[in-house]
RNA sequence: GAUUCCGUAGCUCAGCUGGUAGAGCAUAUCCCUUUUAAGGAUAGGGUCCUGGGUUCGAAUCCCAGCGGGAUCACCA
């Protein structure tokens, strides 16, 4: 009983044309066709390899989607869509079908193949009379069936695209459709998969080495931010997802390498806009014996590598920027930037001059901000967003970067870069922080910090300090928020248009069975006990608005749940079974 | 988290101060042997996001909720 209502209701959920590739789909194997065959399928060509060594006469075996059917009679055009492209086809019925069967063409292709359908093709390639490179098909297979419609957006002689999918709710949740049908978001991600290629070749003939570290991690270390918490049953502890893999790439180079990097998919349990997804791709990467200068030069490089390797010019647009990455990148202290953007000298003041400036010029402050988040509030209201060229701010303030080496000629600063693209953040370096003693006490200001209420401040991870205190070289390191650089290299404003799956709110899915409201459960708990009642009496029972009552009854109805008979004199309502 | 806009057919979208739910594409049937988003004819297709309220009557007005977008806040 149960399985056949809720079979009733999937059908009830179907679309038409759901319901209609279902039938189609037993027609098919009624006439002895396997829909989902598991033989492999010997493709010869991608679509774009036919367009680009073009022979007339060439036999060829392609496979793809079947993405445009236009059926004139006894011929019809047809495109395929596979990995690389797309590649027309053309049926004619009696090249196909030769003999007095037309089987093949006025059934299995006219009727049974539907859009989206993957299939394969066997032909000899021509050019039409209007000169479009055709695949003339000898034979063909149904190699799987598409059993739901794909939209299906078209773009016109001018350009100008039609029925373009485009619902950023349905593109993210759905993305195996946008990228079937959007071939621009495709686009984007082979341009991602060239960033982390441009950035393996540059690290790797360099001799430095990809490395793995732990995502599971006891202390979440390396950053300041909220952790996802998690918990191990077997050893009944609390795991957090990392929110960097700092402290756990410096620890290899304490072991002993000289070059590690690693891309690290970090986890930050913070809000979510369009520069920010609660987990993203970051590369960090730590070499030995160098330091935040040998690394500012070490980046400029990276980028214009990547720059070339990934669009094939330095210069992108990225709304109504346009962004040059070739090297050399200006170098701006922080403390000149603040003078250069509010004449305001921040060296040498008191936390409480911080303080009172930020107050009267606009600036937000709280009382759990020290001295480095006070610099930094500055930075980040008065400055950060005015770079739009990739501009290296140095010489951040100490309290600030806890893991950063103090600088070499000013103990109030620390060897510390970001580089700014656009008024954000895409890089961060370090001469890294190789004293013990030192990396001991500013994890004990971070505690106080965290005291004072800052609930970022980093945890004091023991067993970093044990490390450090066996040596480490002097060593520079490098973090790159690598969605953030795709935006700027696929010129996409949102984080979303970057990632494959984006986060989203979980999707809701109808529970097993019909999916009833609170006043058809209601009026179905009253007649259940009748099975057969008067409507008039029933609805008393029940007692509700009229509204609900006639909502309620339509559905309960509509599931074919109950039925309603008139009579001479009355209507009866008689629960159905 | 705040503000604001949006949710109508498989897709893209109309639908006015409340009065029988629409178009194009897609789908189905028929005609058509070289088409370029869209050949011709006919037909089917709806939880107007959900629930409640106002009303003789709600896709439309009001309230609440759900989902999404944008802006802001938060965010090394």
């Amino acid at each position: 009983m149960l399985p056949l209502i809720f079979e009733c209701m999937s059908l009830i959920e179907l679309s038409d044309q759901e319901i209609q590739r279902r039938e189609t789909l037993n027609e098919i194997r009624n006439f002895g066709i396997e829909p989902y065959p598991a033989a492999l399928y010997p493709v010869s060509h991608l679509s774009t390899d036919i367009e680009a060594n073009y022979e007339e006469g060439k036999k060829v075996i392609v496979a793809g989607r079947l993405m445009r059917k236009k059926i004139q009679g006894k011929a019809s055009f047809a495109e395929l869509q596979d990995s690389a492209g797309r590649i027309q086809v053309y049926f004619n019925r009696d090249e196909i079908c030769p003999g007095e069967d037309k089987f093949n063409y006025n059934e299995l292709f006219k009727k049974l193949l539907d859009l989206g359908d993957f299939v394969g093709i066997e032909g000899t390639l021509f050019k039409t009379q209007v000169g479009e490179i055709t695949v003339r098909v000898v034979d063909f297979k149904l190699l799987s069936k598409s059993l739901k419609p794909l939209p299906m957006p078209k773009t016109d002689a001018d350009g100008v695209t039609h029925d373009a999918f485009t619902n950023p709710e349905l593109r993210y949740r759905q993305r195996y459709v946008d990228l079937v049908v959007n071939p621009h978001v495709k686009d984007v991600f082979l341009k991602r998969n060239k960033v982390f290629n441009a950035f393996r070749e540059f690290f790797n003939s360099r001799g430095y080495i990809e490395v793995e570290t732990p995502i599971l991690q006891p202390i979440p270390g390396g950053a300041a931010a909220r952790p996802f918490t998690t918990h191990h049953n077997a050893l009944d502890t609390t795991l957090y997802l990392r929110i960097a893999n700092e402290l756990y790439l410096k620890r290899l180079i304490v072991g002993g390498f000289e070059g590690v990097y690693e891309f690290s998919k970090n986890f930050r349990n913070e809000g979510m806009d369009r520069t920010h997804n609660p987990e993203f791709t970051a590369m960090e990467i730590y070499v030995a014996y160098k330091d935040y200068n040998w690394m500012m030069e070490f980046t400029e490089r990276l980028l214009e590598h990547t720059a070339i390797a990934v669009n094939g010019t330095t210069v992108a647009s990225f709304g109504d920027h346009t962004v040059d990455f070739k090297a050399p990148y200006k170098r701006v202290t922080m403390r000149q930037s603040i003078i250069d953007f509010t004449g305001f000298d921040i060296h040498g003041k008191t936390e409480e001059e911080l303080r009172t400036w930020c107050t009267s010029n606009g600036v937000e402050v709280d009382f759990t901000m020290g001295k480095g988040k006070l610099i930094d509030s500055i930075f980040g209201e008065k400055c950060e967003g005015k770079y739009i060229q990739p501009t290296f701010i140095t010489d951040y303030p100490k309290e600030m970067s806890p893991l950063c080496k103090q600088h070499r000629d000013n103990p109030e600063l620390t060897e510390r870069f970001e580089l700014m693209i656009c008024g954000k953040e895409v890089a961060n370096a370090y001469s890294e922080l190789n004293d013990p003693i030192d990396q001991r006490e500013r994890f004990e200001e971070q505690l106080k910090l965290s005291e004072k209420g800052d609930d970022e401040a980093m945890f004091i991870d023991q067993d970093f300090l044990r490390a450090l205190e066996y040596g480490m070289p002097p060593t520079s390191g490098l973090g790159i928020g690598i969605d953030r650089l795709v935006m700027y290299l696929t010129n996409n404003l949102s984080i979303q248009e970057v990632l494959f799956f984006p986060q989203m709110k979980p999707e809701k899915w109808g529970n097993s069975g019909p999916d009833l409201t609170e006043n058809e459960r209601l009026i179905l708990a009253v007649l259940e006990k009748e099975k057969s009642m008067d409507l008039v009496v029933l609805k008393e029972r029940v007692a509700l608005s009229n509204k609900a009552w006639d909502l309620g009854m339509k559905g309960l109805t509509k599931h074919g749940l109950a039925k309603v008979t008139k009579t001479d004199t009355s209507l009866i309502v008689d629960l159905t079974s």
